[in-house]
Order: structure tokens, then sequence, then C-alpha cells
DNA sequence: TGTACATCAGTGAACGCGCGTTCACTGATGTAC
DNA sequence: TGTACATCAGTGAACGCGCGTTCACTGATGTAC
């Protein structure tokens, strides 16, 4: 590593600081580049030589924060609790932790989610090893046989977390739902897709348009 | 109604017809309010008179079409048909719709979909409506004896639908990505939500933190 | 080792664009008497 | 029925703001010889 690119690094990680900063205090949308710019003791144009969009710089800004947070929610879930309580323990991290700035995390997960892949490529790397990860919780399960050997792990690990995500964006976008009504409403709809819905002994012939 | 009133809903209709024009041509992105206005031959101040912003154009310009396609797909859909096959006809449909100008409809399900409910009555009361509709399909297939008479309706439609909704999302998203292939993908999610992934006598306590 | 040149991160100012907002105004329509 | 006034949809121009982009420039750092 040169010096010329430490210094650089340097550069960006001032910038990071105080965009962080006035993300977490002002809002993202109450903030302009200029802003960041100032606080970080660095030229405007700057900020724009090193992220190419205040969504980007949001994305980097912000992606560690959520990165140390599944860390720890991961680290502490009860190892030997049923998949769904695992599920739910990790769910209730995530959303109180969101639940500390939800218009920042509004803002952020708005600007991302619909975003081309190659957009946000932190993020979109981070949901991927994160469903490999659960993906791989429920494998487990399946040789301690509690999940039915023929269920796919991966479409589950998938389904579940649409659950998950569906339940944080009406979370995010209704100001009156707190943490546990939103925990209250996803354990219901988690738990109905691990027993399925159908009457048992139904046949399930997948077959569709 | 007004000679005065019949002339400012005139005057609504030529800004919507001319804003679903070239949203639809130019794309939502690449035209302005000033197009919008020039276009429908109206001052542009006149159209912020009638819409707040251009979201809510946007919103209130396309919530009509979908209408018509959901009203459409509904109709066309099988009626003696398992659940699932017609939940996949519905969805079959609307991916196809959304097919016809992807750049379009994820600008719109972006810029609404994370918005303050208030921000877009028409499309929350919309999703409203149809997930009262679909819950009525599971609740009348309870009766037929293909559902469990203990699963919850109306959590089965909101599952289904988050489901829907987040291969939607890759779809719009991911530009390589067919109709069919999301229509796999969702069928594959379907199908194991209706079975469920636990093995069969397993005990379910719904327990969580 | 020294010199001469190339590279490149960072600068500060300026520009264009789109959106939302404001403003004083017009003129047709509605209403009170 | 007529007159005098009030209401209000629509106008066109202007403004402020934030973002992204461009530009010529500086000066420290790296490199070729």
């Amino acid at each position: 590593m040169n010096r010329r690119e430490t210094t650089k690094q340097e550069t960006r990680k001032l910038i990071l600081n105080a965009a962080r900063r006035l993300f977490h205090t002002k809002g993202p949308e109450r903030c302009t580049m200029r802003d960041i710019a100032l606080q970080a003791g660095v030229s405007p144009a700057s900020v724009v030589v090193h992220f190419k969009s205040k969504t980007a710089l949001l994305e980097v800004a912000l992606y560690e924060d959520i990165e140390r947070n599944i860390v720890r929610a991961v680290a502490t879930m009860p190892q030997t609790a049923p998949l769904l309580d695992r599920f739910m323990h990790i769910a209730q991290s995530m959303y109180s932790f969101y639940d500390s700035n939800r218009e920042l995390y509004r803002v952020l997960i708005r600007d991302t989610a619909f975003e081309p892949k190659g957009e946000n490529p932190y993020l979109t790397r981070q949901l991927q090893e994160y469903l490999r990860f659960f993906g791989g919780l429920i494998e487990q399960e399946k040789v301690l046989g509690t999940i039915r050997p023929e269920a796919d792990a991966q479409i589950a690990a998938a389904s579940l977390f649409s659950l998950y995500f569906s339940v944080l964006m009406e979370f995010l976008r209704n100001g009156n739902m707190t943490v546990n009504m939103a925990l209250e409403w996803l354990a219901l709809s988690a738990n109905q897709h691990l027993i399925g819905i159908l009457l048992q002994g139904e046949e399930t012939n997948g077959r569709c348009a």
C-alpha cells in the first residue's frame, strides 16, 4: 500500500465517518453532499470522486453497522432452540436495530432494494451470505430430523426471508407499528410457513400455468 | 356537479392522459412535470395544483391499469383448479403485465412501496382489497376441505403475497430474469408454503422471544 | 543517488437540470340580494 | 330577472435548492533513467 493509497483511504474514512454522523443525526434527506464534505473537512468534488452518488455513499456508510448487528444476533442465537425460535431471535434483533432510526433505514432500504443488482454490491452480497447461512441451518435441522428431507432448504430460507422482509417494510412505513407488533405478525406467518396450510394427506400436485 | 367542477375534472383527465403517455414512452425518470404540462396543453403550475408530487401523479396515472389487469386475471382464473394453480394464474398475469414495461413499474413500486401509508391511498387500498379477496378464496378452500380449518386465511393470504412480492422485486431489479423464471421460483416457494417444511408429526410450539 | 518527468488525489468554482413553491393576475362561473 | 360581488381553476414567470458533472489547477508521491 502506497503512501498515496493510504491517504486516499484516510480521506475515504473521513467522508464515511462524517456521512454516518450526519445521516444519523439529520437524516439522509435533510443533509446534502456538500454538508458531508464540509463536515469531513474535504472538498465537495472529493466526495463524488470516492462515491458516485449519495445512495452509494449511504449504502457503504450503513452496511457495516448492519453487518455488525447481524453478527451479534447470530452470536447470541440460542443454539439448541427450535428453528422458529432462532429465526425469531434474529428478527427481533434486526427489527430492534432498525427501530433505533426507522426513518434512516427506511430510506436506505427504499433506495437500495429496487435498484439493479450492481448498484448495491455490499448489501446484495450481505443478503446472499445470510441466505446461505440460514439455508445451512435448515439443512442441519433435516439431519436432526425436525425438517422434512425433501424440503428445499434454500427455497425455505428465501421464503422465510420474504416474510421477514415484508413485515419489515410494513414496520418501516407504518410509524404506529411497534417492534413487538411486527414480531407477533412475523411469528404467525413464519410458524404457518413451517407447518403448512394444506390439510394433511392432501395431494399436492405442483402443476401450474 | 358544477360546470366549474366538470372543467376541473377535464383538466385532470388531460394531465393524467398526458402523464400516462409520457411515462410509458419516455419513462418516468426521463420526463419532467413541465413535459407533461406541455403535452397536456396546460400550465406547469396547474399540474402541481392537481397532483402534489410527481410520485403522486405516477401512482394515480398507473393504478387504474393495474386494477384493470387484476380484474382480468381474476375473471380468467380457472374456477375449479387447486388453490396453487389459481394463485399462479394471477401471478402469471401480473408478472406478464409488469414485464410489458419493467422499468416503469420498477420505479412506481420503488417510489410507493416504502412511503408512509397515507402517501399512496390508491395502491394501498388496492392491495388491501386484493388481500381480502384472496383470503376469502382460502376460506372457501377450508369449506371444500383442502385447507386445514385451523389455518389463518388472512395470514396465509398475506404470506403468499409476500412470496409473490419478493419474486416481483427480484424480477424488476434483475433484467435477465424472464417471466417464466420468476414463475418457476414462485411456484416452488408457494408450493412449499402450502405443504410446510416441518417433518410430519413434529410438535409445533409457536413460542418465540 | 539524483534529476526529470508522469501520475493522480484532491481542490474550488461554476454550470445545467428537475422539482417544488410562490406570486400576482385573469376570467369564467357561482351566489346573494 | 338583473346587478354586484365572491369564488376559484388556471396562468406564466420567477425563485431556491440539491444533485451530478465538468474544468483547469495544485502539489505531493511515485517512477524511469
